[in-house]
DNA sequence: GTTGGCACTCTGCAAACTGGAGTGCCAGGC
DNA sequence: GCCTGGCACTCCAGTTTGCAGAGTGCCAAC
């Protein structure tokens, strides 16, 4: 049904399309593409290529564009991850090197991928539930005042201030410490709130009650995954080239980007990093953005998935490309991970 | 030179303008105002104006609209900072009451300007130069390797890992955290580079060289002010009526709000949380943005400015409720910052 | 100093027009 | 049987033209 010159002829209507923004009729193709037929001949493979809905005509007499179907079918048959050559590894290894802490990392990501793809690029922090704890210290600061930092194994710190009812002495806040660290370093965090548990029953019957109130509040700031919608975003100012090139308005987009929980369900649930996930035009889960792609994949070290990171743009975008750059950060990015 | 009638005349236009959108003409104003005067009358006040360069004519037969300096005018002299309704002031209130931490309360303030003045709003994160260190935290991860962690008064929490050349004694590091803490808690961060000098020397021959290598990265790290650069970002969806309703191109804003070197620039020097800045149009310090003006305030425990928050619109924008929303969430931000 | 009137200017919008690009189809050729 | 050149047809996009509306500036009268 769609023999090879169908098909050469959708990949050139893409490349074309993706190019020069505009509908791309029979005579433009066989000029720009070594196709070897003449343009009625491409006429009639488009007539076909229609009929199958592959790629749609704006009106009458109008070139064609390629439909989110046939830019699936190109995504999935017509196009490979090309490698990025030497230089561009080189820029991103240096580039995410120098970062210093996990906050710099995932801001370098970001910039990066936004730079390599010229698209809006998200990169979600990577996720508290699979890491473990690495260490917790209890700070005081002043008499009724304590404040809990929870590092995590990926590098994340999580802080909270809390007010006690009464003061504790400084050798029952170092006892605290120890206990809170002997029974949750080394472990996941999803586990952290039930391993504390038992600690205030192993305290002295009047510290008790104080004691109980700090661990309910460590239990629960360690439960909270509110820190799992955190995202960086970057590459916003590409937005204006959607704007420009493209019928498509922005602002559902720039409202998506706003609201974080949407964000991430764009993204989508984090995949292998070697595994490159697109979702095009209308198979993105938001209605308002039905013209958009989005180009996604997971991180974390050692090549467990602990968060997604991709690009967002106009389905007329380059595929091949912003699936390279997207797969070549997240590999990078992981790399760091492990070792960091 | 301009009386009162005047004066009227430029605030009406002024309220006008930014209401409509549109050049206002002589015979609109008297409909929509209680001028006491006719159309001919305003149009001769409308010269004077003109020609004191305090309105413009987008053409011949055209309306009039506010420059700049009818704007800074009617800034000045023509507006006041009206207080917020008492069910504001309480939305406020419980809206930014419910933050954990540092991050959580940087976070609901940008949301809450954004959406009380429907503009892009940008919150600084307090410097860290005028802070003081809470605390100094040593943590081991492996053998050779430390994690450093810096709490500062403000709540905000600096991290940096470092590899050591060799294995240190856990009583050493106990040392280490000890003196480091006496060194510099209390102390203002700017100075704690200097202070922690004489540390490596208190220690063992034997580790002096690792001592000094950890003391040199934490001189480092609290050093650098890139963290000063940190700043939130919110209601960039409100970009989009900036288009629209204006021929002002958004892409030098979306670029500007990329870097954030720039973003500072605008926002200004952190002033008193009781002075509202106002920038307009080409008094901005980036020729692209002329079209925009920027209103911001510093804010801080205790009125000592650490840092500064605001909004950007475009220079048609509703001054006196922009400038008490930022003055209302300054304050309140203050407030909560001196408490925690 | 204020007002009503009047001639003039300029935009913004709609309708009409035209050139060009592209298609579909068909008959002829390899 | 598939490919090709030719041709009539369609539709958009950009331009021109015309017109109504809004606004101004100026002047003479109050």
């Amino acid at each position: 049904m769609l023999d090879t010159r169908k098909l050469d002829v959708l990949r050139a209507i893409v490349e074309d399309y993706v190019q020069t923004r505009e509908p791309v009729g029979s005579k433009a193709l066989v000029d720009r593409h070594r196709l070897g037929v003449s343009p009625a001949t491409v006429r009639n493979d488009m007539a076909a290529l229609e009929e199958e809905g592959f790629i749609t005509q704006p009106h009458t007499s109008a070139g064609r564009i390629p439909t989110d179907k046939g830019y699936r079918l190109f995504v999935d048959q017509l196009t490979d991850i090309k490698p990025l050559s030497g230089a561009e590894k080189r820029a991103i290894a240096t580039f995410l090197q120098g970062a210093v802490d996990l906050d710099d990392v995932v801001h370098r990501s970001v910039r990066l991928l936004a730079q390599l793809t010229q698209q809006v690029a998200i990169v979600q922090y990577p996720t508290l539930s699979r890491s473990t704890v690495r260490h917790v210290e209890v700070v005081t600061m002043t008499d009724t005042r304590l404040l809990l930092v929870v590092i995590t194994s990926t590098g994340r710190v999580e802080q909270r201030v809390i007010e006690m009812p009464a003061a504790l002495d400084d050798e029952v806040i170092g006892e605290l410490r120890a206990r809170l660290n002997s029974a949750v370093v080394g472990q996941p965090l999803i586990d952290a709130a039930t391993r504390v548990a038992g600690v205030p029953e192993q305290f002295h019957l009047v510290d008790q009650a104080v004691v109980a109130q700090i661990v309910g509040i460590f239990a629960e700031a360690v439960a909270d995954n509110r820190t799992d919608e955190k995202v960086a975003i970057g590459g916003t100012a590409n937005l204006v080239r959607f704007g420009e090139d493209f019928d498509l308005s922005i602002k559902p987009l720039l409202e998506a980007l706003e609201e974080h929980v949407v964000l991430l369900k764009l993204l989508g649930e984090a995949s292998s990093p070697s595994l490159v996930t697109v979702r095009i035009g209308h198979e993105v889960p938001h209605d308002q953005l039905a013209a958009t792609s989005v180009i996604a994949t997971g991180y974390g070290p050692g090549d467990q998935a602990l968060a997604t990171l991709g690009v967002v743009g106009p389905t007329r975008m380059d595929y091949a490309g912003s699936m390279s750059a997207v797969h070549a950060v997240a590999r990078y990015v992981s790399h760091i991970l492990a070792d960091a």
